[in-house]
DNA sequence: GAGACGTGGCG
DNA sequence: TCGCCAAGTCT
C-alpha cells in the first residue's frame, strides 16, 4: 500500500498537530507562526472503493463519453476550458452552442476571433476565449492535440490542471488533475489544516499521489472524473456527506470531524467599490450605439455601451452627462450593481432616443440592432445596463 | 507569490 | 442582502 508523506502541517498558536508524514514534499520556508509537524504516516485510500462508487453514481454530462467509450479530445478540452472557475450548470448551454457553431477544432481555428468572443459573452474570464481560439489554431497546425501533459502545457490557456485533465480523460494518461475538488478532497483525506492559497503546492503534491495503486492506474480517465464527481456531491464544500462516502474510514478529516471545515482559506481582502456611467441611445430604426473595449485588461475586446472610466469616486449627474456619446435628452435609469472578482462596480445608466444618429456616432463606435444585441454578445454587466436603459425607454 | 481576471447560484 | 465558491491561468 502506497504511503503518503506530508511535508507540513499548519499549527495554529504553535501547537503541533500530528498529521501526515514527511516526504516527497520538501518543507517550505514558512512564517514563524507556522510550525511543522512530522507525524504518523497517512495511507492513500483504496482507489477501487471510489471507482466502484463512480460506476454506480457517475453523472451523465454532455462532454462525457459513455462507459468504456473513448472521449473526443476536442470535446474534453473545450469543456475543461469552459469549466474553469465555472459551474457545470452555467457551462451546459454554452458548450452546446459552441459545438453547433464550431463542430470541430478546425472550425474553431478558422473562425473569426470576434465570433468566438461573441459566443463566449456572458461566461466570464474572457481571456479563456482568446486563448481558446489561439489554442485551436496551434492544435490544427500541430495536426492534433498533444497526447502528453508536457505537450499540452505548451498550449495557450492550458495550465497544470487542464493539461492533466485532458491527458487523463482524453488520452488515458495516468495523472491526477488537481483542481479545487481534488484540493478539497485531499485536504480532508489528510486533514491538512494549512490554509489556501499557501497550501496549494502541498495539496497538489499530495493529490497527485491519489492514483497510486493498480485500480486507479488501470482507469485514469474514470479515476479523474470520479474525483470530480465525489467533490461535486458527497465531498462538497459545505455539509459533506461523510456518512455515505466510499472513502469513509480512510479519511482523516472524517475521523477528526474536521472535514466540513476543510480546506481552510486565508481571509480575502475587502472588495473596493468603483463607479462608472454608461449610456444607451436608440434611434428610430431600433439601433443602439456600441463600442469595443480595449484589447487588454478587464473585459478585453468585448462590446460595451459607451461610457466613462470606472473610478473610485461617484459621478455627479452633471459631470456624468458631459461624457454622453451624443447630444440627447438623457434620462436617468438608476444604477446597476455588478460584482467582479476584485471589485464591485456601480454603474449609473442613462438612456435616450434619437431620430437618427449623426456622423458623430461613428467616432464613438458602431451601430447594431437592439434585438440582436439583447440576445447575446454582451458581457453580463453590459447586458444589465442595456436592460436598465431599455426599461426606462419603454416605461 | 500575489493580483488580475467574470459570472451566477446558494445558504 | 451578502459572502463564498466553481473542472484555473497568466503575469
Amino acid at each position: 500500500m502506497p504511503r503518503v508523506v506530508l511535508g507540513a502541517a499548519f499549527v495554529p498558536g504553535g501547537v503541533v498537530r500530528a498529521l501526515g508524514a514527511v516526504l516527497p514534499v520538501r518543507a517550505p520556508t514558512l512564517p514563524e507562526r507556522v510550525s511543522f509537524a512530522i507525524t504518523s504516516s497517512v495511507k492513500i485510500p483504496p482507489a477501487h472503493l471510489l471507482l466502484d462508487w463512480y460506476d454506480r453514481h457517475r453523472r451523465v454530462l454532455p462532454w462525457r463519453s459513455g462507459p468504456g467509450q473513448s472521449a473526443d479530445p476536442y470535446h474534453v478540452w473545450l469543456s475543461e476550458i469552459m469549466l474553469q472557475q465555472t459551474t457545470v450548470k452555467a457551462v451546459g448551454p454554452y458548450y452546446h452552442r459552441f459545438l453547433e457553431k464550431f463542430p470541430t477544432v478546425q472550425d474553431l481555428a478558422s473562425a473569426e476571433r470576434d465570433a468566438v468572443l461573441a459566443a463566449w459573452a456572458g461566461l466570464g474570464y474572457y481571456s479563456r476565449a482568446r486563448n481558446l481560439h489561439a489554442c485551436a489554431q496551434q492544435v490544427v497546425a500541430l495536426g492534433g492535440f498533444p497526447h502528453t501533459v508536457e505537450g499540452l502545457l505548451t498550449l495557450p490557456g492550458i495550465g497544470a490542471y487542464t493539461a492533466a485533465a485532458v491527458a487523463a480523460i482524453a488520452f488515458g494518461v495516468p495523472v491526477v488533475p488537481v483542481d479545487g475538488n481534488v484540493e478539497r478532497i485531499t485536504a480532508r483525506l489528510f486533514a491538512i489544516e494549512a490554509p489556501l492559497p499557501a497550501a496549494r503546492k502541498t495539496l497538489a503534491q499530495l493529490g497527485a499521489q491519489l492514483n497510486e495503486g493498480k485500480a486507479a492506474q488501470a482507469r485514469p480517465s474514470d479515476f479523474a472524473q470520479a474525483l470530480f464527481d465525489l467533490g461535486a456531491s458527497l465531498c462538497a464544500p459545505r455539509s459533506p456527506a461523510c456518512g455515505v462516502c466510499p472513502w469513509q474510514g480512510h479519511c482523516a478529516g472524517q475521523k477528526t470531524g474536521l472535514a466540513p471545515s476543510l480546506p481552510r482559506r486565508t481571509p480575502k481582502a475587502v472588495k473596493p467599490v468603483r463607479y462608472g456611467v454608461h449610456f444607451l441611445v436608440v434611434d428610430e430604426a431600433a439601433q443602439v450605439l456600441l463600442r469595443k473595449r480595449p484589447e487588454t485588461g478587464l473585459l478585453a475586446a468585448m462590446t460595451e455601451l459607451p461610457g466613462t472610466e470606472w473610478r473610485t469616486t461617484p459621478w455627479p449627474q452633471a459631470e456624468a452627462l458631459r461624457h454622453a456619446p451624443v447630444p440627447a435628452d438623457w434620462q436617468p435609469c438608476g444604477t446597476v450593481k455588478h460584482v467582479f472578482t476584485h471589485f464591485t462596480l456601480e454603474v449609473s445608466v442613462f438612456a435616450a432616443q434619437v431620430k437618427r444618429f449623426s456622423n458623430q456616432a461613428g467616432q464613438v463606435g458602431f451601430l447594431a440592432p437592439v434585438g440582436q444585441v439583447a440576445s447575446l454578445s454582451l458581457p453580463s454587466v453590459m447586458m444589465k445596463c442595456l436592460k436598465a436603459g431599455l426599461k426606462t425607454l419603454e416605461g
